[in-house]
RNA sequence: GCGGGCGUGAUGGAAUGGUAGACAUACGGGACUUAAAAUCCCGGGGAGGUAUCUCCGUGUGGGUUCAAGUCCCACCGCCCGCACCA
């Protein structure tokens, strides 16, 4: 039945006309009084930044199979979409093009919605927000009112990190290699009083219920743990020699190897403990050494390997565990301020650090820890430090222990000791992890509710007077904080005392605005920030998707919010995210010509493969260089336009395209070739769907009752195959499940072609059914022609998931590898559950069974029921 | 330096310790066509000139096992994260 006169499906055509027909019966509309089971599935929401980019087709594209999977199994599925709609980029565009960041925000969001509907993908819209929006941010403000309240909001002056190209605070998490992570700049130290939420009250349950995330990749809960950085050690009072330069009595200090005390050299303080600044009032040369470490900066590579430096600073204390010894205090540039104390003792032996200083200052090397079965009379510490196990020795009452052991005998020693009347030493746990700094010098942001009143201090902005808007008359002519510059906004009367005050004219960290905004979805129109049943009902998120920069940043941002929104009542759980994935990135070949300039890749002609593989520019035929394979950049014009991509292919090719090629995790390269199979595959369904059709009204026929089964079986274990591999995130491997049923069936169609038959028409067109349910999730307006063409009632996105017949999964014949040690050496093919006699017989009968044992008896058989014999000879 | 991951045809990649290379892409051959595109069919890890068949083959070298891409040890290479955390 050839179907030459069919037309071409065209997506042009049919997308518009199914997102319509989504939007017109409210498809993917959810109510949270539905009583069926819930399913949330969320994709991290986008920045407006002007346009979709294909990084964000793929990252979606997952997450609407997963929806549309999850509502064919008769879920009620959630799978909002919303904007991240505050930051910087707004600010910049507003100076360069003088456009206002609120109109530029709306904008962008207006031409990113059209693009993402385009996509044809299963969101919610009526729950849309932008966490710009007064409507949302007014419920942030009045979170953090209630976290101040809660006591989990501090204000404190603090050395802060300052971009200096985007003139704003950072916090830890946004300094990346010294450097800020959006502007690139390398980042100073100020001294500025900040607003911080207090994450670090949360240090350990935020770092012991990583252990609870199994439904998180490992690399994203490693890197939390190490984020979080916890380290369990002594802290130690060393006692001062009485001294002129300082009233102070004693140095407090940090270890983790409280074992090794009897050989501490030296003790170290950071250039920025508050001993170290007290001294270089009256120390010239002390005070140049500290100027010198800041003019150094902060952790870059380089300065992580620049020299150990220390400065001498006059001070002894006494050695704690040798009576009459001292050790001598120095400012030692590679001890941090902002770990422990800020102060070390230095033990050389067994510190690599400390013995690079001693080395260079000429400072004692004890060893006091022994390898297993090293001489104590030879043992000797030369280039390297020794931090492995051992035995402890010259150490007095610690020798001939453990390192462990020492560590808790020393501990006790320590816990009775007395030094300015409180105990020498306790056992305490650090973390590396710090407060999040919120306070941002910007004007496209959350506003901060808070007033600031000379007589009554620092108050909060009351409830009733939330929200705190932002003005939208605001100039961008100058550096620093416009909001600082309005002429009005913030002059207020006190809420208390009715007196002149200021408004708090920082904003917050944008990172608080997508710390909850998954929680928001939930209730997105309600007067409260949350409805805590309703919210409670859908949370956590099933399914999280993103990308892996967020690993620390956002998703710790988000564990804390949980955890704070649950103490203040706004949520009943702590773990916001049950589920969370990490997408790959797409990439693309770069493509530069002589002149080193950049070009996209629609500017290029490729020819040739492999080693032959030539490009040209498509206008010009100059010869361009095929440069290396790369995350899509603007920068290096390796971008392919979605818009481009929808027009010429249709979405349901660039969906199944970024679903086919590559494992979800992995990076995907983008290519032509890979979108145009997508596009041909297309075009196979809607003509096996139209062969379908045609069949139906043949005459009857014969096909075996055979090959009718084993269409079945195959249909049913692909059904199977493709919700357990999209239920496990495998989509690539789900994709070529449905390839393989699609080419069964393309095949069947031409047999009935020439063998004509009712019983196998209808066979075949049970199965198509079958094939478009599996096909919609990721195409799904293909889906959605093709049930209509089919004459299928209603819509395939209503389509309920196919049951498996589970006995249709099993043959009852099976095929059995036969190996002659180990190697294959032929196939059986024998009733399922065979008895091992039979199989052993009809395996021993296979000729090159025969072959291999050249009349030898074998040794052994080994028989794997249903699926291998091994013959040992 | 520490931590994590990965290494399979020309390419992206499949493979509960059990028939390596599913599926796709690129390529080659054929059919259809005046021709091209599209479409359909066939082929394909390497070597032994073809088929049969044999040997080799999942970064390298060892090991465990009847059987290893898969588990263990060592090494090489690449990628990612953290980075003076005491």
């Amino acid at each position: 039945m050839p179907l030459k006169s069919l037309e071409r499906y065209n997506p042009r055509v049919e997308e518009p006309r199914w997102q319509k027909a989504w939007d017109d019966a409210k498809s993917f509309e959810v109510a949270s009084d539905d009583p069926r089971e819930r399913y949330y599935v969320l994709e991290m929401f986008p920045y407006p930044s002007g346009r979709i980019h294909i990084g964000h087709v793929r990252n979606y594209a997952m997450g609407d199979v997963i929806a549309r999977y999850q509502r064919a199994r008769g879920k009620n599925v959630l799978h909002p979409m919303g904007w991240d709609a505050f930051g910087l980029p707004a600010e910049n565009a507003a100076k360069q093009t003088g456009s206002h960041p609120k109109e530029w925000t709306y904008a962008n969001i207006a031409t990113m919605k059209r693009q993402l509907k385009s996509m044809g993908l299963s969101f919610d819209w009526s729950r849309e927000f932008a966490t710009c929006d007064v409507e949302y941010y007014q419920r942030q403000q009045k979170l953090f009112l209630d976290f101040l309240k809660a006591g989990l909001v501090t204000r404190k002056k603090s050395k802060v990190n300052w971009d200096p190209v985007d003139e704003t605070v950072l916090a830890n998490e946004q300094v990346i290699d010294g450097r800020g992570w959006r502007s690139g700049a390398i980042v100073e130290q100020r001294e500025l009083t900040q607003w911080f939420l207090k994450i670090s009250d949360y240090s350990e349950d935020l770092l012991s219920a990583i252990d609870g995330l199994d439904g998180w990749p490992d690399k994203v809960r490693v890197m939390q743990r190490n984020w979080i950085g916890k380290s369990e050690g002594l802290r130690l009072l060393f006692e001062l020699l009485p001294s002129d330069k300082t009233a102070a009595t004693s140095i407090d200090v940090f270890t983790t190897r409280p074992d090794t005390i009897f050989g501490a050299g030296f003790i170290a303080l950071s250039p920025d403990h508050p001993l170290s600044t007290e001294l270089a009032k009256s120390d010239p040369d002390l005070t140049e050494f500290i100027a010198e470490f800041h003019r150094q900066g902060t952790a870059t590579e380089a300065i992580e390997k620049a020299e150990k430096r220390g400065y001498f600073t006059g001070l002894t204390v006494r050695h704690p565990v040798k009576p009459g010894q001292t050790l001598p205090v120095y400012v030692a540039n590679f001890v941090l301020m902002e770990y422990g104390t800020g102060a070390i003792f230095g033990c050389a032996a067994h510190d690599q650090r400390d013995l690079d200083f001693a080395r260079k200052y000429d400072l004692a090397v004890i060893p006091v820890v022994l390898p297993d079965g090293a001489d104590p009379k030879t043992f000797d510490i030369g280039a390297e430090a020794y931090t492995g196990p051992g035995r402890i020795f010259n150490s007095a009452f610690l020798d001939g222990l453990e390192v462990e052991d020492a560590k808790r005998k020393i501990a006790a020693h320590f816990g009775i000791l007395r030094v300015d009347g409180r105990p020498q030493g306790t056992i305490e746990t650090q973390y590396r992890l710090r407060d999040w700094g919120i306070s941002r010098q910007r004007y496209w942001g959350c506003p901060i509710p808070v007033i600031h009143c000379e007589v009554c201090g620092t108050l909060p902005v009351p409830d009733r007077d939330l929200p705190v808007e932002l003005p939208d008359d605001v100039t961008f002519d100058r550096p620093g904080n416009p909001l600082d510059h309005h002429p009005n906004w913030k002059h207020v009367d006190c809420p208390q005392c009715g007196r002149k005050a200021r408004r708090e004219t920082d904003t917050m960290d944008t990172f608080v605005d997508s710390s909850w905004y998954f929680a928001r979805f939930t209730a997105p129109h309600a007067e409260p920030p949350t409805v805590p049943p309703i919210a409670d009902s859908w949370l956590p998120v099933d399914q999280y998707i993103g990308g892996v920069e967020h690993a620390i940043l956002h998703l710790l941002y988000s564990r804390f919010f949980a955890r704070a929104m649950h103490k203040t009542g706004h949520l009943g759980m702590d773990e916001p995210f049950r589920g969370m994935f990490t997408q790959g990135m797409v990439v693309h070949e770069t493509y530069r010509d002589n002149a080193g300039e950049w070009l996209f890749p629609s500017e290029v002609d490729l020819e040739g493969m492999g080693e032959t593989r030539r490009a040209k520019n498509a206008s010009t035929g100059a010869p361009v260089e095929i440069g290396s394979i790369e995350k899509m950049s603007k920068s290096k014009r390796n971008v392919v336009d979605p818009d481009e991509i929808v027009r010429t292919y249709g979405a349901d090719c660039a969906r199944w395209f970024m679903l086919s090629d590559s494992p979800p995790e992995r990076d995907v390269q983008w290519t032509e070739a890979g979108i145009e199979g997508a596009s041909r595959f297309q075009q196979r369904v809607w003509k096996l769907v139209h062969e379908t059709l045609a069949f139906a009204a043949s005459p009857a026929g014969s096909s075996t009752e055979a090959e009718i089964l084993a269409i079945r079986k195959l249909t049913h274990r692909t059904v199977k195959a493709v919700g357990d591999n999209i239920e496990g995130l495998r989509f690539n491997s789900a994709v070529a499940q449905i390839y393989e049923l699609t080419n069964a069936l393309t095949k069947f169609a031409a047999t009935l072609e020439t063998v004509p038959s009712t019983a196998g028409a209808a066979e075949l067109r049970a199965s198509i059914e079958t094939l478009i349910v599996l096909i919609a999730p990721m195409m799904p307006h293909l889906g959605e022609s093709a049930w209509q063409a089919l004459g299928k009632p209603g819509l395939a996105a209503d389509a309920r998931w196919p049951a498996v017949d589970a006995d249709l999964l099993v043959d009852d014949t099976v095929a059995i590898a036969v190996q002659v040690n180990g190697k294959l050496r032929g196939e059986l093919t024998l009733p399922k559950a065979a008895a091992r006699e039979l199989v052993e017989k009809e395996a021993l009968s296979l000729e090159a069974v025969a072959r291999m044992l050249d009349g030898k008896a074998p040794k052994k058989i080994i028989i794997v029921p249903d699926r291998i014999v091994n013959v040992v000879v």
